[in-house]
DNA sequence: TAGTTTTCTTGTCCTATGTCAAGTTTTAAT
DNA sequence: ATTAAAACTTGACATAGGACAAGAAAACTA
């Protein structure tokens, strides 16, 4: 293992001693996507997670009209997954897939099981990142009730400016809740203004 | 320890061994609550949690408009639980209120770390219910951009219908992102069909 | 049991955002 | 380079749901 691994980004010596980090580490297999590829489509169980090292994601669902909706950007170091598929080990109703070429670290299911059973650190992480995820979720939630479109547009622009930059209007828009003729007049006006 | 605890019901045998449920059942505390009662409010990190033996809970946000927001509604049985303040031991955005006596059994946060990093089954049904959790908001979310009002409360009056019959209207309103006018129109369409 | 407060309903009018459709610009492919 | 396909913009119009206000009906309270 080098000592320059992107995976030491994800798992710091700060929080994980030597030894752990050389049973982690080596378990994560590197993977490449090609733009467009699939990494988790509707109805079947996820069961790899990963972490990006390049390269940009997205998941979206198709709602009962057939509409696509996105439900997540991804970006270099953040983690695809979808937590309910992976943990509950059922069928998904998400759509995960590469925007461009990515490079990318994979860890299953099983071998997750056995890292988060044995290394108390390792889990800790694991329900940091779920906790963080699921607070991100329900201030979006509490954004969509409470915020006007154009504010949830300027809040995304400023948290995640590298998804505005390098994703189409029309995801960007659903991700948002609203519609690309809606997004693209908000971008006017706050162009004019 | 009685045999028919209530903490039977969350802590059911078939998931847990005997031993494991003696030493995880003492643990919780059976405390009190009068309606209108705060369980948690802004600002404050939460230190414990509950199970609801009987009575009801709302958590709602205060939005920078200074509007009540219904975050989550809890009965008999749910867990009651700000999960990112619990775990990331960071103050609340959330208030969490009684909205009728109630009867909860309260665990905190250092024992529930004991009991995480002891027992496996703990820390897996632990996982599971703040997926299950996740999974829930997620598709909160979804439904908030995908489905009309009425849609939206057409589901909830099919999947929480205690719900509906306890708690006001401008409280189910707001959870469901409209105003408590619009919900009164809502049940009178639902009504004259 | 009257009085007060809160909840709920209903009317009128308004606004943010959606729908549809026609262009224009950009990107991708041969 | 040429064409085809996406992505984006813009206009005209429609609509779900919001804002405000006045009553009616319940639910507490003294």
């Amino acid at each position: 293992m080098s000592t320059h691994h992107f995976l030491n980004n994800i798992f710091p010596s700060k929080n994980f001693s030597t030894e752990e980090l050389e049973t982690i580490l080596p378990k994560f297999k590197q993977v490449k996507f090609a733009k467009n590829d699939y990494l988790l489509t509707e109805g079947n169980t996820e069961n790899d997670y990963w972490f990006i090292e390049s390269g940009f994601v997205r998941s979206y669902v198709i709602d009962t009209e057939g509409n696509d909706i996105t439900t997540n950007f991804y970006a270099a170091y953040d983690i695809v997954i979808d937590w309910s598929s992976f943990f509950l080990r059922n069928p998904t109703r998400e759509n995960i897939q590469a925007l461009s070429d990515c490079v990318c670290w994979q860890l299953d299911f099983d071998t997750f099981q056995f890292l988060f059973h044995t290394i108390q650190s390792f889990r800790e992480q694991g329900r940091t990142t779920l906790v963080g995820s699921y607070f991100t979720l329900k201030n979006q939630r509490i954004s969509m009730i409470a915020d006007q479109a154009k504010e949830r547009y300027l809040r995304l622009l400023q948290e995640k400016p590298h998804i505005i930059q390098n994703i189409s209007l029309k995801h960007i828009a659903t991700y948002l809740g609203i519609t690309d003729t809606s997004l693209s007049r908000i971008r006017k006006e706050i162009a004019e203004a």
